[in-house]
DNA sequence: TAAGGCCTTGCAAACGTTTGCGCTAGACCA
DNA sequence: TGGTCTAGCGCAAACGTTTGCAAGGCCTTA
């Protein structure tokens, strides 16, 4: 037997419990620990004895025995650990997903160890390699950026499976689940279009994130195809703000010519901050303008007026990847096909036809 | 060298890398493996020749060596792993808190596991029994409540650190880092009165939730103090939807008796539920009654009217919760003192002097 | 110059589990 | 009865690191 190291969290230490391994049970049963190990080995072919196996696996219950997975780690080289790399932990998108990963993985006896980088380089060069040292068995990154290929090749490199979600990057070809953010683009300007909304633009975020990229292909696309016309933006580095949100579109009302009446913001918040810089300019939502969001956040229905969005299935999306990657970790060699899963349109009272007077 | 298992996660497995261990670094070297582990030891007392040293350190660097933390964690009894053990990661309230815990703790060389119960008991259990098989060196505990007490005692039992936060539980000394819910109880109260209400109510969480708990209790000293009067509102076990807010206000608003002016709601979207149901009985904020939320949540501002609330430091919350645990980690045998993080008022336009007329 | 000291390094035993291999004993067949 | 086969179990070597102990060399001191 052991002793756990450190004194115990909460006052007097009179616990210091001793743990028990494999040779402990297996003096117990007084059968080799080799044996006892092969007892309570699930998938072990009968390599033991229908009548020790019971046995054993009944003292190793009864005596509290529990496999160090560190050790085992250590023998096998499989951990049983899946480390998720996020972005920014504030994102309220990214809970349902983290949540959806994680249930998804703990069906197949998966733990979750889930990282921030703050959208650090450096930082995620740091986590990365903690990782490896800690021999996860997988990664997901939730988090790509173009930015971040090369780390993502040396992941690749080191023979670690490595699948991404939410974000894509151009040029490596990973298994990957993404929301269908084209079709999101689309799904705004056909609802812009179909209340008769005949002049539109984006406040678009970060060209550089494969999501955002999509979103304005997609809306752009639809708005070419109906024969409107859409007046151009320029794209921030920023991302998701309602201060962006109030920049970006004090930028679109100083623009000259024909003020646009139909506006896909990118994020929610984007959205609640240009509502709030169009109405400093005497402008009212839906009368004079109509404004797509994008991500469906939670108070959407509260805010005034509330915001027509695009809504996606976040959890829905976690459990595909983790579906992806344990296929990946089953069936090595193979690459799963990339996912999507599809985006719906939420509409609340931010958008109405245009004004007729124009 | 050994190889990596399982295929690349990407395509073409092209890449399987070896792993650098310290043997190869020593017959690199030309030393005994031991005085690599020493040479790369940071703590290691001069155990060895700094010229060797220098030697070795550059040539690990050269060849790519990573310390494998497993074989380390079997060896020396300690992962460097903390958990934290989460009720709801969709909680926008907890994602600046793990920040807090995962940077501070980051400081002090330990990774960050995050684990989310979805406040199922069994559910915990299983986590808990799980951290423990792969020894993580402490575990945090952010949705602690008195059911748990038990699952609370075995860790400690288990001589496993243990640190609470954000949530306390009676009955049990543990080193912890909570909000000062009684200030803000104490807040809220202070606000509705100094603006003159005389006849307040609570819209309370659930009272096994220290914090609600607590929450209250301060508010209703406060308005005791004062000599005003609370109308009492039965406490559900349901916890910040609007809905609840909703159903809460209109039992309020159907009781006997006058009705109170000044309502403290246990979370912003109870309050926010709370508002609608008022409105549906023709009663406007701030003109009629005033609200005071919790948790000061991102989109408070842009809600009509905008909701006062009480704006609870979080992330400092965190990083006070890692600091606490270094402590545990470093000086066992002491139990840190509790300490409480000091919210504050965030006053906005859903709270005004009470109507006039009565 | 010899003895004792420190500094540096090598040796080998752990940590707890997994697993290839070999051994024994019973079963089966000729 | 002797031989082969197989089921069941023990043996021991890994996995990669840490660390007490001892050995060797050099320096100091008497």
């Amino acid at each position: 037997m052991q002793r756990r190291g450190g004194g115990a969290g909460g006052g007097n230490g009179r616990g210091e419990r001793t743990i028990v391994t494999l040779a402990d049970v297996a003096r117990a049963a007084g059968v080799h620990y080799s044996t006892v190990s092969r007892a309570l080995d699930p998938v072990s072919p009968a390599q033991v004895n229908p009548e020790t196996r019971q046995r054993v696996q009944a003292l190793a219950k009864r005596m509290g025995y529990q496999k160090d997975m560190v050790a085992s780690g250590l023998k096998r080289g499989r951990t049983h650990t899946v480390a998720v790399i996020a972005g920014d932990l504030g994102n309220p998108n990214l809970a349902p997903v983290l949540r959806g990963i994680a249930s998804g993985l703990e069906q197949a006896g998966l733990m979750t160890l889930i990282s921030e980088t703050q959208f650090d380089s450096e930082r995620l060069e740091r986590i990365v390699n903690h990782l490896i040292s800690r021999r996860v068995d997988a990664i997901i990154m939730t988090a790509a950026r173009p930015l971040d290929a090369p780390t993502l090749r040396w992941i690749r490199r080191q023979g670690i499976p490595l699948v991404l979600a939410i974000q894509t990057v151009p040029g490596i070809r990973l298994p990957a689940c993404t929301n269908d953010d084209h079709l999101g683009g689309v799904l705004a300007a056909r609802h812009l279009l179909s209340l008769g909304h005949r002049r539109l633009a984006q406040l678009r975020g970060p060209m550089e994130f494969s999501s955002c990229f999509l979103r304005a292909q997609g809306f752009s696309e639809t708005v070419a195809a109906a024969g409107a016309e859409e007046v151009v933006v320029k794209s921030t580095s920023l991302w998701g703000s309602p201060e962006l949100g109030g920049a970006l579109m004090r930028e679109l009302l100083d623009k000259k010519g024909v003020r646009p009446t139909g506006i896909f913001a990118h994020h929610d918040l984007t959205a609640v901050g240009a509502l709030t810089a169009a109405e400093e300019r005497g402008l009212t939502c839906p009368r004079d303008l109509s404004i797509v969001g994008y991500h469906n956040l939670p108070h959407n229905d509260r805010i005034a007026p509330p915001l027509t969005s695009i809504s996606q299935p976040r959890e829905e999306l976690g459990r595909t990847a983790a579906e992806i990657l344990i296929t990946v970790l089953t069936k090595p060699g193979q690459t799963p096909a990339p996912r999507l899963v599809r985006p719906s349109l939420v509409v609340r009272k931010s958008t109405g036809p245009p004004p007729t007077a124009s």
